[in-house]
DNA sequence: TATATTTGAATATTAAATTATGCAAATATG
DNA sequence: CATATTTGCATAATTTAATATTCAAATATA
């Protein structure tokens, strides 16, 4: 059973994804999410069809659904896999 | 006891903290690792130090670093928490 | 120590992300 | 059904990420 590679595009898409359903959970327009981040619609539309964009736009939707801590925190523990240390909580 | 929120700057330090771990546990100049990426050693310099770059550029050396399948099923896994599915393996 | 390599930081240019606007298609709501 | 709202997708202008180059400081290596 052969598992195909995943892609940059697949990773993209997914995120656009995961965006799209979080602002919906919250009921939210494109442009109402855009405005609430000081973006323009354009870019919540280009982050949620798989188009390129920018680390801040992303941590910015991040922080707003509350999940940049969580964020932080896998990021943390992957430093110290990559470290061969334990994670702390 | 206060825990201080993380910042989006925090994040982005951390990201950068993380490439370079990877990158030295490899055993790669940032010169060596952007001639592999097709990127200049100034890109990897601004990853690396908390500058703004964008999402192609970061999932480059995800996949370069062999972690596209873990930040794959990481996204999956928030995406089914967020639609309060089970992830599945 | 000597010196070769790497890194950080500046400036200037190029490529691309972000924005603004408009409009048709899709979706939501009465 | 009727229509108001939202979304997708163009095009063009602006902002900024990515690049090229150079040089001094830091680091690695003989």
């Amino acid at each position: 059973m052969l598992k195909k590679s995943v892609k940059i595009k697949d990773v993209k898409l997914q995120i656009g994804q995961l965006i799209k359903v979080l602002r919906k959970k919250n009921k939210l327009s494109q442009e109402d999410l855009a405005q609430l981040l000081d973006l323009s619609r354009i870019t919540i539309q280009n982050l949620e069809s798989g188009k390129n964009f920018t680390i801040d736009t992303l941590l910015k939707v991040t922080q707003h659904f509350d999940l940049l801590d969580v964020l932080h925190q896998q990021l943390n523990e992957q430093l110290n896999e990559q470290k061969n240390l334990k994670s702390f909580y």
